[in-house]
DNA sequence: TTGTACGCGTTATCAA
DNA sequence: TTGATAACGCGTACAA
């Protein structure tokens, strides 16, 4: 079935097919009537390889997430498409593993389906300063902050992860903990983890806690990552009374480990994680954490988006606000010390 | 950049330029050479667009998952992904919304990219039953049930859904649980969910319980929906001590509700999950569970698609094991009626 | 071993 | 308001 068939079964030619199925004007109420009707029921489809190699402009946005089963992704995903449904932008989502490379995607993309603009989800900055020079679209890239990058249709809107980091210890530390351990991602390939260690290592310094090796361990965002970070960090340091880690997987990981060793959460160590999602609302000790404002990023980054659509505005970067969530995995400490 | 340039830019002509890039016998040392050093440099891809236009026939496979954030899906898709690597079939993997329907998307895939076959992660058989009829590719459903369907190209993989729930409820039964709450998931759209019904009422039936509708509660397969399930249940049935959720992320729901309600798992009442999805691993109490053999459900589905493409082998419907996992979501009753 | 030319299903331009 | 027809970028007979 291709738009020729149904030029053929209705009598009239592709061109007026084509205009029909793409609500242009210039047509017959007859001819749209007899086209949809047999289109209907014949159940045709339009041929989308077809349709994007001849079209030279889209009329999407589409975006862009790194890393499958990420709760915080999909939350993020039904918010924009919440967003974007207030505006004539049809969005086309598309899932990447973790370690593919979003922008050489992104680049693909571009040049078959010709979107109108980019929302990257994840994906480390340093892939964006490599090859995103590349990209022409306007893009916003959402949790991973774009401002340092000499792109100028590159916009960003990110947590202020150092702030938030800073946040969690500062929350622990009024909590009368002074024994911070932290679960870190990879420094070397999250962006967002390395400004999250920079806001650790500032509150600590302020506390006049040392930024000791011995207080970090890396992990990957996973629950067993965190499980097995959280033994490695009180097998270097049996004196921990609190950890943050750096997100709410890893947070679960973690507290389950501390179980098995016979450690109670929080009485005999707290733990708060960062995120906000789900699962650790469901958490037995009910997790404490650090919420990433997940609607606003949407918002924002769709809005960045638009202006950079109609506008042609040059890129912008923002950040939004955080909130601690104090729930029932951190515990305050009698303490002597102040 | 297309395969155009490249042919201009080393001498060669679009032909040749097609042949190298699809590695394709005919061609000079030298050529290949010039003419993929020069694509390397200039970073070319090929318009996927284009190709599947043009070819008749593609070379890989399909995977349909309905449902995005769906950790058993997720850890499918890694199983099926490994099971194929030691075969020549790349693997696409689609990812459709809940309420998608995955066939009506299959018939437009099956057009566009011709692959070579079709897997199904989801979907419910009612969708199947209505319009597989036109999809003519080899395929099978993981975790769907077809056995009951007309179609000579479409196998199916499952657990066996009654037997697992049937085996859910006799350990309940064993463990000394006389009251005991099911929450189901929607009789009307899951298949699975229905078989699990009669798994549920065939053991609750031999144990001499009635199978009154207090019992039951319906809900989605979400954490939230779990949660307000546990509560209703035991609004409506005070005396329950055990409850069998039909998936672990409506378990752990209904876990953190009976917490909040003061209720102990397992002390007060005890919970039983379904599927043997990690967050139930590192949740507390650990979860206990009716596992699905996830790795299994890949292989054999794996190895009928193959079957289906390489040997025309007519669909075939195969049950895999499952395995109770005891934990600490259950707990054994002092019982003095036997 | 290489080049030429046609067609995949659609959109878009131009003439009718 | 409609119809013919030229692209879009690629694969592939077929000819050279």
């Amino acid at each position: 079935m291709t738009i020729k068939d149904l030029a053929r079964q209705t009598g009239y030619s592709v061109g007026t097919v084509s205009r029909v199925l793409n609500g242009q004007p210039n047509v017959s109420d007859k001819a749209k009537q007899a086209i949809l009707d047999c289109a209907n029921k014949s159940g045709f489809q339009l041929n989308m390889n077809a349709k994007y190699l001849k079209q030279q402009r889209g009329d999407g946005v589409m975006a862009l997430v790194t890393g499958t089963s990420n709760e915080l992704f999909a939350h993020m995903i039904e918010h924009i498409q919440r967003e974007l449904s207030q505006t004539q932008y049809p969005l086309t989502v598309d899932y990447l593993d973790e370690n593919e490379d979003a922008v050489h995607h992104a680049l693909r993309i571009s040049r078959e389906k010709k979107p109108l603009g980019l929302l990257f989800l994840g994906g480390n900055s340093q892939m964006f300063a490599q090859n995103f020079g590349n990209v022409s679209l306007p893009s916003v890239a959402l949790t991973a902050d774009a401002s340092g990058l000499p792109f100028p249709n590159l916009s960003s809107v990110t947590t202020d992860d150092a702030a938030a980091a800073e946040c969690a210890i500062d929350y622990l530390y009024d909590c009368g903990h002074r024994e911070i351990g932290v679960i870190t991602g990879d420094l070397l390939v999250s962006g967002p983890s390395r400004l999250r260690y920079t806001g650790c290592s500032r509150a600590l310094v302020r506390h006049g806690i040392d930024v000791s090796e011995a207080r970090f361990v890396t992990a990957r965002y996973s629950y067993a990552a965190g499980y097995d970070a959280a033994l490695r960090l009180i097998a270097k340091n049996s004196k921990i009374t609190a950890i943050f880690a750096m997100s709410d997987v890893m947070a679960i990981g973690a507290i389950r480990a501390l179980h098995d060793r016979g450690l109670r959460v929080p009485e005999d160590i707290s733990v708060i994680g960062f995120d906000g999602i789900d699962p650790g609302t469901y958490y037995i000790p009910n997790l404490t954490t650090i919420r990433q404002h997940v609607d606003l990023l949407a918002k924002r980054g769709v809005a960045l988006l638009l202006q950079g659509i109609e506008n042609r505005a040059v890129a912008t970067h923002e950040t939004v606000p955080f909130a601690l969530v104090e729930r029932d995995s951190v515990i305050k400490r009698n303490f002597r010390e102040g």
